[in-house]
DNA sequence: CATGAAACACACTCCCG
DNA sequence: CGGGAGTGTGTTTCATG
């Protein structure tokens, strides 16, 4: 797993920086906008998901529409942190399908969660099923986003790589 | 702007369930699946992006290998929350290439940020430049990510909706 | 070794039944 | 909605510098 510093020069930098923001986007356009043909963009674009800069292609949907209109931010504090109690914290999350984000962090939280939840409700069971149920969690704070105000996954590009 | 529940049915659920993970898979693929045709899936699609319950396809990156290996999740409280306080403070975390995600939140904290950056010392000058300086943020809390457990914008669809 | 041009294969679009 | 013809895109091959 080498997800580190796949060395990208200048015009695998600009591609993405077009791409990752529309993947509709023909190969063709980009290739004008960055001097290169369709083949060459395209070729790089395969080299790239294969080195695994590119994760995966994805469609953001919009929370509302899906019938998922309420997000939480959750700061969760562990009780017990040793490498294995972290590491079933983790997996639960990771199949857990109303976490959308779960990020381990330093500070007085262990965990930071980004939750959709359909309701107040649902967001009630969720806490039942995964954390007040869980003896290892010690306490957590739940924030309501009252709005989204920047979301997506998209990367600030560095505007001049090295040369 | 409505981009509240488009009436979907099941088909439009099942769709969207392949769909959101990989753009790159293939209407046909997706209509084996699901039991439609090629065709009748990509109108759904289209329909879906025309009403705005997918609101963009993007391509995911790994932010080590584009240069940003650090995530901070910080939590902003600002002084004065009026309207005007807010849409500002909004507007220019929208602005901010660093700020990857913005929430507007109740509790302790106003604002929940996801940032990226290259470094300690880019986090440092975003603080400055983006926090620190301006006058109406009271204070911040930084939490640096030691992991990323799980990350992107993948939403939970209901198993088994309406019959 | 990466590129560009062309041939090829495939996916999407549109119209009609 | 399904199926087909037409169009556009992505993919592969090959020759070139």
């Amino acid at each position: 797993m080498h997800k580190d510093d796949a060395n990208l020069d200048e015009l695998d930098l600009r591609i993405l920086e077009r791409y990752q923001h529309d993947t509709l986007l023909p190969a063709r356009t980009i290739g004008e906008e960055v001097g290169l043909s369709t083949a060459a963009v395209q070729r790089r674009l395969k080299r790239l998901r294969e080195v695994g800069v590119i994760r995966r292609e994805v469609a953001e949907l919009a929370p509302k529409a899906v019938g998922l209109p309420i997000t939480c931010v959750v700061a969760v504090d562990l009780d017990q942190e040793r490498t294995a109690d972290l590491e079933r914290f983790k997996q639960r999350m990771q199949g857990l399908p109303e976490v959308q984000q779960c990020y381990y962090v330093t500070g007085q939280a262990d965990f930071i969660l980004i939750v959709l939840v359909a309701s107040m409700e649902a967001y009630d069971a969720f806490t039942q099923r995964a954390l007040l149920t869980d003896a290892n969690v010690r306490s957590f704070t739940t924030s309501v986003a009252l709005e989204r105000v920047k979301t997506g996954v998209a990367v600030a590009l560095p505007p001049a790589p090295p040369r």
